[in-house]
DNA sequence: GTAAGTGCAAAGGTTTTGCATGATC
DNA sequence: GATCATGCAAAACCTTTGCACTTAC
């Protein structure tokens, strides 16, 4: 997402800025890769807007419901969210670094229909998550 | 998985075959939509061979590591499992009843070449899960 | 009998909730 | 000054670990 937009579309929705919110949307607007709670606490302390976590999940959630960030589920047990207004794009997630790419091939917009011809299932959204071994893992054996 | 030859696979392996492991294999026999460590407790409550939640998390990864049952992460913050035996296929969850139907279409054998050529990435495993309405669901709107 | 499997209690990690305080508009 | 946002503490979840006990072989 665009920093400056998202803030004044904020504004203009009547929701406040507050220092979290500012720098959240800017952590999301110039991450290019998802990231969890913990990694935005970790990124608000750097920039020195830190915050509770508490906080962080709250502002999660409504850049969430707001529609400023999408889940992408690339680790266990710990959910990640990037930037709504990114390409749409899933993940190739290294299992040995964990180092994350992305790639934009995608067949669900293909699917859709089909689905929906025979099962009368209407996607609203999905998952499509890669896990293996990036090359420069893969050069290390 | 097939519960008979899992049975005498795992006594050839020099397994135990206790009650909770004949149980849950029996389960993961049967039941063709994934399920939780929750859901095996309760499956496990109404056979009359109630567990530990502590046990069912360990025979869970045993089934696993042993290659009998395989994880679909269709709910967030919880894991849930299948039969490994299975054809590869994905799943269609519904948002409004939680119902989990299945398909087989699948395009992440194609991409495997290409990314591998593209990225030097080595595809392992992948997840790829719909989410939205079912038919019943999307009828009564 | 010996190892593998189990149960219990306790703890780890992520996420949520209640309530009083603080900041934004 | 009225809400919305925040912090803290506590709890709710899911999952794991340590240790003593039990069971399958």
């Amino acid at each position: 997402m665009n920093k400056d937009s998202a803030l004044s579309d904020l504004r203009a929705k009547g929701f406040r800025l507050t220092k979290v919110r500012k720098e959240m949307v800017r952590i999301f607007s110039e991450n290019s890769c998802p990231i969890s709670a913990n990694e935005i606490e970790k990124k608000l302390i750097s920039s020195k807007s830190s915050a509770n976590k508490t906080t962080v999940y709250r502002e999660i959630k409504f850049l969430l419901n707001n529609g400023y960030i999408v889940e992408a589920r690339i680790h266990p047990n710990e959910i990640s969210y990037e930037s709504a207004e990114l390409k749409h794009h899933h993940h190739l997630v290294c299992d040995s670094c964990g180092s994350v790419d992305s790639f934009a091939n995608c067949i669900a917009d293909e699917l859709e229909e089909d689905i929906y011809k025979k099962k009368g299932f209407k996607i609203k959204r999905h998952t499509f998550e890669l896990y293996g071994t990036c090359s420069s893992c893969e050069r290390k054996n």
